[in-house]
DNA sequence: ACCTGAACACCGTTCAAGT
DNA sequence: ACCTGAACACCGTTCAAGT
């Protein structure tokens, strides 16, 4: 890549970074290449479609998560980690507001520069749930598929703002849908507030 | 409302419903004029928003599924009506593709039109789940507003493309959160496919 | 190689001018 | 009373012309 042109990419990204985090998933490509001082055509030569410019967004928390995957599974008995790890999952949708319309689309279109993080994120969690299977602790009829639809659907309600507030509680009732094993009370990542 | 008007009102609706059953919540409001043949000024005289036109498309639906709950409450055991509701209520969103979204905005804005039904559905849904949590086999530990996100959340996920196909056993999932009974297995409404 | 302005076909909002 | 065309300020796509 010609040096303009590496400025250009790295100063987009950083732009983009400020606007969707304002607007959302839905912001103006044009308002974008507007803040960056640069024709909407470079934006759109740089990242040919909104999917491509998230892929760019999102690739190093979606790396993360998969990292945390691989240290919970050593780390922590297999139905914690598989919630602590959904925990961290539908954070990370939450980085900006309306990706996980993006990552669900993406998830059904092997096209889209969003499928990659999308499949990652999908087997991540598939390999925490076979694991709290094989002990009985997150249900048989399930599988994950199940889990990223879960984690998707919660990821859209808590991102709508009415919904937002009881976060918690609602991950809590999503996450009785998974285990086998009544409310768990000693996970380190459960927060007061959740019980209401 | 002048005869003209009052014809131009129904026409419009008409349209309305066969544009957005054929391109979702989000279709053009300039292509229902069109297919209308009538001035984009004049939809948006007689539907002001988006959601006015929604409103008018879900009227008799909304309406419907309120009867149905009070229906249930004096034909079915507390769960049972609870749960075909629930099934009801998620079958009811999905008459146009994106209107959960829709309604889960309004849901957050008084000042929506669409705000009455979804409170509408709401009270009935909660009025439900107050029966069957007083029988104890809804969890205690939820409300209305719980329920609302629930079956929003289960109508957006199976108005995904993706996740459509496991509607029925994504339900499951989901009332198995609600119920504190284990599977049921006798609802004239459950279907076979639904174990998988 | 890379950038850019401009033309294009859209969108919803608003309003003065018509019947 | 009710309708309408047109102007407006947007949007993303595409491409010929520039450096």
């Amino acid at each position: 890549m010609r040096a303009d042109a590496q400025k250009n990419y790295s100063h987009l990204l950083e732009v983009a970074r400020d606007v969707v985090t304002e607007h959302g998933a839905d912001a103006s490509m044009r308002d974008i290449a507007r803040r960056a001082d640069v024709g909407l055509a470079t934006l759109l030569r740089h990242f040919p479609t909104r999917e491509a410019l998230f892929e760019a967004l999102l690739r190093t928390n979606a790396d993360t998560l998969t990292q945390q995957a691989a240290e919970l599974e050593t780390t922590s008995p297999p139905d914690e980690a598989l919630l602590a790890w959904f925990r961290e999952a539908v954070a990370f949708t939450r980085t900006y507001s309306g990706v996980c319309d993006l990552m669900a689309s993406a998830h059904a279109d092997p096209s889209s520069a969003l499928h990659a993080s999308s499949t990652a994120l999908h087997s991540a969690g598939a390999r925490l749930l076979l694991r709290a299977q094989a002990e009985g602790t997150a249900r048989a009829d399930m599988d994950g598929e199940d889990l990223f639809a879960l984690m998707s659907a919660l990821s859209w309600l808590v991102g709508q703002p009415s919904f937002a507030p009881r976060a918690d509680h609602l991950f809590q009732l999503i996450a009785s849908a998974i285990l086998t094993t009544s409310p768990i009370s000693d996970m380190k990542t459960q927060r007061a507030e959740s019980d209401r």
